[in-house]
DNA sequence: TATTGTTATACTCTATAACTATA
DNA sequence: TATAGTTATAGAGTATAACAATA
């Protein structure tokens, strides 16, 4: 346990002693490994995200999912084209501005294969964690989301 | 501890009980932290990364960086070829084809600074993570890097 | 033949600005 | 007045292809 974040004088940290560094990296390789899994279904990962939150909120708007999701409205416009071209999803008004978003039979079932790739995908990256630190991992990435400053409160 | 990765039956796993969300939203905010602190110095992280890796291992080339960074060849043009402009680093021919590259007096003291920011960006971040989890995120994440395929090795 | 370095370019993602219309 | 949605565009970051020169 726990000196990895002394540095010895004269010899500075190596990178991957530090918390920032290593979470990028491992952010990012394991965010390649994911779009990789999920070509199969022809999505990208906030693709798949967008239908979870749909799935879990029926009739969810588009400003609330960017809201969540720290996307853009101006980039939610596209997104949720995409989604609606493929049939995955249905845009029911709810009053003159706003549509509430709903997965069609096609999306649902989409989002079942996706769910699949999805926890498997989980499934291996826990796995890669040693035993003995795997049930710190996500309540201590749990803890520094809960502390970063951000527009919206949930998920 | 840990049934977070337990879903109930019905009820979908919240967003921020999985690992791969978690990694992506934190790592995206914690370098977002850190972009702004770095601009007090005008660099980007991947400018102070370089930086730290030149002062590490001297004469280093720019094709080694970029094995160890996941950078192209061709990126490192003008991200190198910035350095120099800005008088931090300077290219001494080895051979006919490679150039080490050296921090200036400049660099070195640009360096010094940047160092500041890092650490200081490195202690809040793992200040945020509550004690009894604090000394397994890194080496987790480590191990979870430690079995990611990738063309280099070290750091 | 593989490596180093370079140029030019395309693609994706994200950000900004201006706008319309509704609550 | 704030919110929802849209369009158009700009910028960053990254990827690809073609190339020259050296080990």
């Amino acid at each position: 346990m726990g000196n990895w974040s002394l540095s010895k004088p004269g010899k500075p940290d190596p990178l991957n002693s530090r918390l920032g560094y290593l979470l990028k990296r491992v952010s990012t390789a394991a965010m390649g490994d994911l779009s990789l899994r999920l070509q199969e279904v022809d999505l990208r990962e906030v693709d798949a995200t967008v239908l979870l939150l749909i799935e879990r909120t029926p009739n969810i708007i588009a400003s609330r999912i960017g809201r969540i999701l720290d996307i853009k409205t101006a980039n939610m416009v596209p997104l949720l084209r995409k989604l609606e071209d493929k049939g995955l999803i249905r845009r029911e008004p709810i009053d003159g501005k706003s549509n509430g978003l709903q997965l069609t039979a096609a999306g649902a079932r989409k989002l079942s294969e996706t769910r699949a790739i999805l926890d498997e995908f989980e499934r291996d990256l826990e796995q890669r964690v040693p035993e003995e630190h795997r049930d710190h991992i996500v309540p201590a990435l749990q803890a520094i989301w809960a502390t970063a400053r951000r527009s919206d409160k949930k998920s």
